[in-house]
RNA sequence: GGGUCGGUGGUCUAGCUUGGUAUGAUUCUUGGUUCGGAUCCAAGGGAUCGCGAGUUCAAAUCUCGUCCGGCCCA
């Protein structure tokens, strides 16, 4: 146990050395290929930037901006990501299905201000081959509203046909203005999005609600990243729908982002496709519509952002698409008893469903374990000749660093129980970051305080009606923060008046930089 | 959208001020050696210096444009 410790205590400490010399000259972080060791804290940007290239996450080198090739560590994480929302949607009664890419220009049109929101970033497709016009231009969409409801206006006919609940799984297209970066904002995304239709007002205000509880299970729970919840301020909904509901988490640079967001579109939508059904009483009513758009490939850059260390990523277990890389230690003579050894080990855990590899380039066993360390895969076993004669294994959790003997027979149980224990971890620091941040503040030098420091204020406002926009964007001007709404997971009791107008406060809202 | 910095083998980089086709490391291939926290040695492969134009006998180097990227600000 002694040598346990002081083996890590000195990689501890060449760790720090190296660390610091990362962090004071940027120039030598090239240095290494494997081993990454950026400050996540201090020097997010960078660390961001250079964990997607050396974890292959996303070659930034394909040319046309914001569009990314995934290589396969990132993907394989998000297809999982992907499979676990949609296992929840479909428990919810949502059935998957497909539409088209393209956008019918006139389709695009109907809706009057979805078109002014959306316009501005709009893919067209305008000609074929050699410079013949299209009749009619098509778009990319840059959301789904405008291919899926004319064909809702043909599916539905009856109270009978509802509710219909359905999503897909694809990629959206939105020329961002902004600056692009991989996952976070790219002008190729891939996402979710659902598309539900009622009968009643009320029961699309539920769906909402069930939406909000399917990102706190999802987000929150299987990938650890913790949100706060918030209805957005009327300047700032989804354009063309009454309400928009929204998850915001906090990265390591002090902006906050926006995960998924979910739309109670009131009839809006209904009356620009015709989405129109005969009800009980025989008469023919426009339809209720809810949206919802969880956009994986974002929150898999959040994700990765709040739960990574200066040694590179940290994935949840339940994410990983590797939770177990396997190390030999493969000594001269005893080489091919250590491989069988640990391809026994390998196809135990694999029966027992975990995903698993065994390492066994000629790589040394110290570069494996910095390589999958960076790489972020939750649990690595060591076993070598010393493993062989006790009949045990070494097992090695991502998060905490710590190593453990394990026996044999214990092993299944042991990477079921710590697989658990990684994930609560992650998730549990990363709330308790997240609650720390958030601080009061009832004027308008406090706030900019909050935000000089990183953090969320929250704050009396006026109102979240478009009567606030004069307020908020006086904040904006000069504070530079940005209403995120008012809270949907807690109930708050405003009470104080406007930091700006000094009228009598109708909310409590937080405030903070954003993405 | 504004500002700013940059683009040199697969990757990272030196060279650019003062023009004469390129430095080093790493990756990759082969052979040997090693393997419980970044093995080591040897040989080999790999770049029309982002793209386009201009100046010049001559451009990675100077000028302009363009594309892509980083950072800062709205």
């Amino acid at each position: 146990m002694k040598c346990y410790f002081s083996l890590l205590a000195s990689a501890l400490y060449r760790n720090q050395i190296t660390g610091v010399d990362t962090m004071s000259n940027s120039d030598k972080k090239e240095d290494a290929q494997v081993i990454f060791n950026i400050s996540k804290e201090k020097n997010f940007p960078d660390w961001y930037g250079e964990i997607c290239r050396v974890a292959e996450l996303a070659d930034i080198r394909y040319g046309v901006k914001g569009f990314t090739p995934f290589p396969p560590w990132s993907y394989m994480t998000m297809d999982i990501m992907f499979n676990v929302l949609e296992t929840v949607l479909k428990r919810k009664r949502h059935l998957p299905m497909l539409f088209p890419t393209v956008i019918p220009e006139s389709n695009l049109m109907k809706e009057a201000q979805h078109v002014e929101g959306f316009s501005p970033q709009v893919f067209w497709i305008k000609e074929i081959g050699d410079g013949e016009k299209l009749e009619e231009p098509l778009a990319l969409r840059p959301t789904s509203e405008t291919a899926i409801y004319p064909m809702y206006s043909l599916w539905i006919r009856s109270w009978r046909d509802m509710p219909l609940k359905r999503y897909q799984r694809c990629s959206i297209f939105r020329s961002e203005v902004k600056s692009t970066r991989p996952f976070l904002r790219g002008r190729e995304f891939l996402w979710i999005e659902s598309h539900n239709v009622f009968a009643t007002h009320d029961e699309a205000i539920a769906q909402v609600m069930e939406d909000i509880e399917i990102t706190k299970d999802v987000v929150m729970g299987d990938y650890g990243v913790p949100v706060l919840i918030f209805k957005r301020t009327q300047w700032d909904k989804f354009p063309g729908g009454l309400n928009t509901y929204a998850a915001d988490t906090m990265m390591p640079d002090g902006k906050v982002i926006q995960l998924p967001s979910t739309h109670d579109l009131g009839d809006n939508f209904a009356r620009a496709f015709d989405v129109k059904f005969l009800n009980e009483q025989n008469e023919t009513v426009y339809a209720w519509q809810t949206c919802y758009g969880p956009a994986v490939s974002r929150i898999f850059g959040a994700m990765i952002s709040i739960h990574g260390d200066d040694k590179g990523l940290r994935l949840p277990f339940k994410l990983s698409p590797y939770q177990v890389v396997i190390v030999p230690i493969l000594k001269d003579k005893d080489a091919d008893d250590v491989l069988k050894y640990c391809r026994k080990i390998e196809s135990t855990l694999n029966k027992a469903g975990f995903r698993v590899h065994l390492d066994d380039c000629d790589a040394t066993p110290g570069w494996k374990y910095n390589y999958w360390e960076m790489k972020g895969v939750p649990l690595r076993i060591e076993a070598g000749p010393r493993d062989i004669k006790k009949n045990t294994a070494v097992v090695f959790r991502r998060d905490t660093m710590k190593r453990a003997t394990v026996d044999l027979k214990e092993l299944k149980k042991r990477v079921a129980s710590l697989g658990v224990d990684i994930d609560q971890t992650l998730r549990s620091q990363a709330e308790t970051k997240l609650e720390d941040l958030v601080v009061d503040a009832e004027r308008e030098g406090e706030i900019a305080d909050i935000l000089e420091k990183r953090k969320i204020a929250r704050t009396p406002f006026c109102t979240t009606e478009m009567e606030g926009l004069a307020c908020a964007e006086e904040l904006k001007d000069r504070v530079g923060g940005e209403i995120r709404g008012t809270r949907m997971d807690i109930e708050e009791v405003p009470e104080g008046i406007c930091p700006f107008c000094g009228k009598v406060a109708k909310e409590i809202v937080y405030i903070a930089r954003s993405y």
